[in-house]
DNA sequence: ATGAAAGCGCTAACAA
DNA sequence: TTGTTAGCGCTTTCAT
């Protein structure tokens, strides 16, 4: 079949674990017989089987990352943050989708550990005692990446999504003291709990009392959130601004009402989530929050290396800095 | 440390052969013994180590899939095609970004060889010889998705650019006998000199003399979209219509033609290309090809299964349909 | 239907 | 600096 270590420590005349030693770039070992090592190696085509390697070291350099949705705009350049940082410490990533299911949460765990990845990336809703037990049956460490952890157990990156919330809330009432809108998906979802407290937080603290009619659940889609606005603008008093909890349905937001007549940010303003690509692609473009998603991605892998590497870490929950960035969506 | 097939054999007083053939389901065991066994590994929570297995096996149930980058909302759909069906198989993919780098491409063939995946959907820029020299140092199927294979020796999986291109641009001609501005990026990327032939051939037909200077190259994104369209609009006299060959880019070119004061479709008519979800984020909605990325990876995936099952599959190179999908950007 | 045993290709003591 | 050797956890003949 194909060229085995073996091989090339019967081709240049030493010993399989010479050929180890070279192959790993282990320091004892003489330059001349390096040499020569490194020429039968690249004369016979010999690559080594990783596979093998993994068995004998118990390290196989690959880790999981476990997705909602890698089609989606926001998870994909997460999934890129955390590829680049794997590939520069020399992982290689097992991706795989979840969908939010708990079931195919629980089952992908447990495949990769199946596959002895060295560590895991988690994205999803939210973390319960069967995904900790899950992840307790083996021995890798885990990081949670734009995931809340209600347990608190585990390691994790994120930003601080009630505050965020809060701000856009309050950034939008300061204008005109009434209670915005908020359009969002379910509240298991993606930290829509943590944005409805800090919504339902800003209304407080400027002393006005919640109508809960203005709070509108959707999927967290375009279409979503046309479907969503069309329902808050057959209210009798439809709000003056829109909190969204997603770009994606934002714009869906902003084409629902100009589909409507109406302009915004004039007659209504609309505040999205994310920053993702569309926030710029839309006319007005979106007010939005700048979440990092890219970064998030990249700290998280980079945490997760530590982990693998033992070396200690000084913040098991990292909290990345977000902000609002006005556009043309709001006044 | 871990629960081995062993442990579980001693525990269950059977030979690890019995443990191993009631995991793989083999059908020769006994069903008291297999009863028996299955207690055993549930009580002893045993997890098959896949690494061993595939050292034994010479199978990982595991393939890798090259994309040029998954943030990207036209790749992404890729991914998640080939992720769904390669799930459906029960195969795990390793995913790796190579930004359209060759020196990328070949050193991640050669990880994913070395890491001895049962297969690899590659999607890429162009397919080189030295692209094929690494694939074939090793014995496992390749597939191309949205690939163009200008040596035609690997199977893939593509819609026909070309006549799309054609078809495209004869549309826009059709209305205004005039040539249409082509903004897209460079040639050797993602099938954009196929998109080039379609839309020359389909100016010739129609008895138009080519002028260069309204084919603009820049990044396939927004803000390419726009600074090309800029350029065109400096022209002394601008197209009444644009093909871009992509809708990111295109989206660009609509908000770039609307900052200047014009009207889409009125003044300019724009086209775009792969009918990705933002495609119908802006207004106007974007008329474009629809491209079924999201297909194209499960066909991919699919035929990728078929020659790791050494089925023999009746055709090499799928070519999926494209169709125009007409929206409000053009008249 | 079950077991014994020989690998799969490599790493990592341990010896020399 | 180099070689010997015993696993790593599993699959897969080949016996029985």
């Amino acid at each position: 079949m194909s060229i085995t270590i073996y091989d090339v420590a019967r081709e240049a005349n030493v010993s399989m674990a010479t050929v180890s030693r070279v192959v790993n770039g282990n320091p004892n070992v003489k330059p001349t017989t390096r040499k020569k090592v490194l020429a039968t190696i690249e004369r016979l085509g010999y690559r080594p089987n990783a596979v093998a390697r993994g068995l004998a070291s118990k390290k196989t350099t690959t880790v999981g990352a476990i997705i909602p949705d890698i089609s989606s705009i926001f998870f994909s350049e997460l999934a890129r943050g955390i590829e680049d940082i794997a590939t520069m410490y020399k992982y290689n990533v097992i991706l795989s989708n979840s969908d939010q299911k708990k079931d195919k949460e629980i089952h992908l765990i447990d495949t990769m550990l199946e596959k002895q990845v060295d560590g895991i990336v988690f994205m999803g809703g939210e973390i319960t005692e069967e995904h900790i037990n899950q992840f307790s049956t083996a021995n890798v460490p885990v990081v949670l990446a734009a995931t809340n952890d209600t347990t608190d157990t585990l390691p994790s990156v994120n930003i601080d999504y009630q505050t965020a919330a809060y701000e856009a809330t309050s950034h939008l009432i300061r204008k005109n003291k009434q209670q915005p809108g908020f359009i969002t998906g379910g509240e298991h979802i993606q930290a829509n709990g943590l944005k409805y407290e800090g919504y339902v937080k800003a209304l407080k603290d400027a002393n006005i009392e919640l109508d809960e009619k203005l709070v509108i659940y959707n999927d967290c889609t375009y279409n979503g959130g046309i479907t969503a606005v069309q329902q808050l603008l057959r209210l009798s008093e439809s709000p003056p601004s829109v909190f969204v909890a997603t770009d994606e349905m934002a714009v869906g937001v902003i084409h629902g009402i100009q589909d409507e007549g109406l302009r915004v940010p004039e007659d209504i303003e609309v505040f999205g989530f994310n920053n993702t690509r569309v926030a710029m692609m839309v006319r007005p473009t979106l007010t939005t929050i700048v979440q990092p998603m890219y970064d998030i991605g990249a700290v998280a892998m980079r945490l997760l290396t530590k982990y693998m590497n033992k070396e200690d870490v000084d913040e098991k929950t990292v909290v990345l800095p977000h902000r609002v960035l006005e556009r043309d969506s709001t006044k």
